[in-house]
DNA sequence: GCTGGCACTCTCGGTCCGAGACTGCTCGTG
DNA sequence: CACGAGCAGTCTCGGACCGAGAGTGCCAGC
């Protein structure tokens, strides 16, 4: 563990690195209001820090900048109080009280306005349809062979899939589908269709079919259908300065999956802040994410987060991120 | 007009310098195999050339690159056969031919492999509803003053709105209006809502209410409701050299509004190419946009496009977006 | 009218300081 | 003996400088 002077040194070190992107030397630190000793105490103090990795030199007789190790030690134990400024508090709920027609277009800007408050890009996972229950179902023919199930979900989501079948279907099969399903699923959670047993012995064998593929689909692995909204991949942008690393990151953030799973993993953890290569990811080595749940009803449903570069004003981003998942998830536990 | 000698030397220039990205001297230009002619004959030609505004000179005694409307004379009147490479011929077909289950799931592919064929970003504006004939309607109670409209179309795309209403609605009032409203608009047109005289003298409130507002909102502005699709922006960042560019793009890539109203401005005023200003966007200066215009049943229904650096491979983006267009227009009639 | 030749210009990559910013170490001091 | 002042040493950075290379414009000759 650090002692209390070298915690204050390594908090300056950080805290002045992520605001001037220069590596920081004693003189600096020692002008720090917190540190009240001689830069050549500082200067033994950062050496021990070296030795013991919180921070690297990028060449001798350069400052001193924060290795990942430096960035965990800052965000655990330096963290500040975390209060959203006035004006962006503001805007949040600003936000959130205006009324957003539709479930998509709210969580697209949600993605906006997370990535405006931080300047770093801004993810959103959309809340899983597993949990909330089905408000209608219904099957609607487009080809002999294909038929659209389309859920309407009571969080305002609309689930469809379309079903290529084998063979032709009546349209009045397509309708007793309808009535059947229904029947079975409204009022219920979409996580139980894959537990419902809707057929019954004397059905026909186009009504088999459909259900069949119905039931399939609905209840097949989700994952593929998560939704997710990126804004601000522009104000991520401009925190790095090498093309490369840019494009890099853009191609990870195209790959919806790869995000997904991402958030999934950080918040499996148990943490809510990955910096560097905690992500898991080589191409986001210079990068950190901040991710929260966000709750609706009880339910832990979706997910936010922010990705930035490591020198992030984490503490902004921390609580720009609890506050507003945690606004998001009031605001879709209401109706 | 340019003599045929002069038109060989801007070719050469042009497909140097998109090469290259390095100003093109005229010993480079003199070893073309189009231009015959010694490197002081030519040095004479690219003065008049850039005397006429067709190339600029970075600074003396450097080599010269093509200006905007070197550019666009070379697209105009030096474009290629734009014949698809082999293998990515053969690749789209391979992508066409595929199963693809949601239509929006296919047009975000869709995006990809543009993106892929061209290395630039690629991008997809879903086919309008509005030709599209309706096939099921159906009105679902979320709250006592909140319905959702959900129309299923024949081209497997489904299109939602929340209604707000002023006044709480019963449970035998929505189902009514989804007869009512499918009586009326099932195979037709969703164009057609806007025209349709749905209600009759001795309605209830409630259900005047009801589709009153379900035909303002269906009927309304659709630019809103456009989708659009991007993909590879990652590639067009490697195109760039300053991060500055890439976020700017960036930023107007995000502008889902921008972004339609660009392409449908490219290709109203009859062109397929807009060549750095010539898009109109300030910020766009540096690149070049290559839009087509897709068909389904006769109608131009949407549009695709790329966007990438004005040093862009014009013969292979055109002729890229062009074949997908038309497969991806075919593809979208079939069923 | 085209071309070879030539003088000129401008960038680019290297080298070479000197200034500045740090560090590590040593030694005096409370 | 922990701290701090002082000092020598190191490394980067920016500017000056220079030569090589690339390219141009012009001119004279075929």
């Amino acid at each position: 563990m650090l002692d209390e002077r070298k915690a204050a040194i390594l908090r300056a070190v950080v805290t002045e690195y992520i605001e001037t992107a220069q590596p920081v030397g004693s003189g600096h630190v020692a002008e720090s209001p917190e540190v009240t000793v001689s830069p050549a105490t500082v200067r033994n103090d950062m050496a021990v820090l070296e030795a013991e990795g919180y921070l690297v030199q990028p060449h001798t007789s350069a400052g001193r900048i924060p290795t990942e190790k430096g960035y965990r030690f800052f965000v655990d134990h330096l963290g500040g109080p975390g209060r959203l400024a006035a004006g962006d508090a503001q805007q949040v709920r600003a936000f959130f009280s205006r009324t957003h027609n539709e479930l998509e277009q709210m969580l697209s800007d949600t993605s906006r306005l997370l990535s405006r408050l931080t300047r770093y890009a801004a993810v959103v996972v959309g809340p899983q349809h597993q949990v909330a229950t089905v408000r209608s179902v219904q099957f609607v023919a487009l080809a002999p062979q294909v038929v659209l199930v389309v859920v309407v979900l009571s969080n305002g989501g609309v689930e469809k899939h379309t079903l290529d079948l084998e063979a032709p279907v009546d349209e009045l099969v397509v309708n007793a589908a309808t009535v059947r399903l229904s029947a079975h699923l409204i009022g219920r959670p979409m996580a139980e269709v894959s537990t419902l047993d809707i057929l019954s012995a004397d059905d026909t064998a186009g009504l088999r079919l459909l259900l069949d593929a119905a039931k399939r689909s609905l209840g097949g692995e989700h994952r593929h259908d998560d939704q997710v909204f990126i804004g601000g991949t522009s104000e991520m942008a401009a925190s790095f300065d090498a093309v490369r690393t840019v494009s890099e990151i853009l191609s990870i953030l195209e790959q919806q999956l790869v995000v997904v799973s991402l958030l999934e993993d950080v918040l499996g953890r148990g943490l809510s802040v990955a910096i560097g290569r905690e992500t898991g990811n080589e191409a986001l080595a210079d990068c950190s994410v901040v991710v929260a749940p966000y709750v609706i009803d009880g339910e832990t449903v979706g997910s936010i987060g922010v990705l930035g570069p490591t020198r992030m004003h984490y503490d902004q981003a921390l609580s720009a991120v609890a506050v507003v998942a945690d606004r998001l998830g009031r605001r879709l536990s209401e109706g």
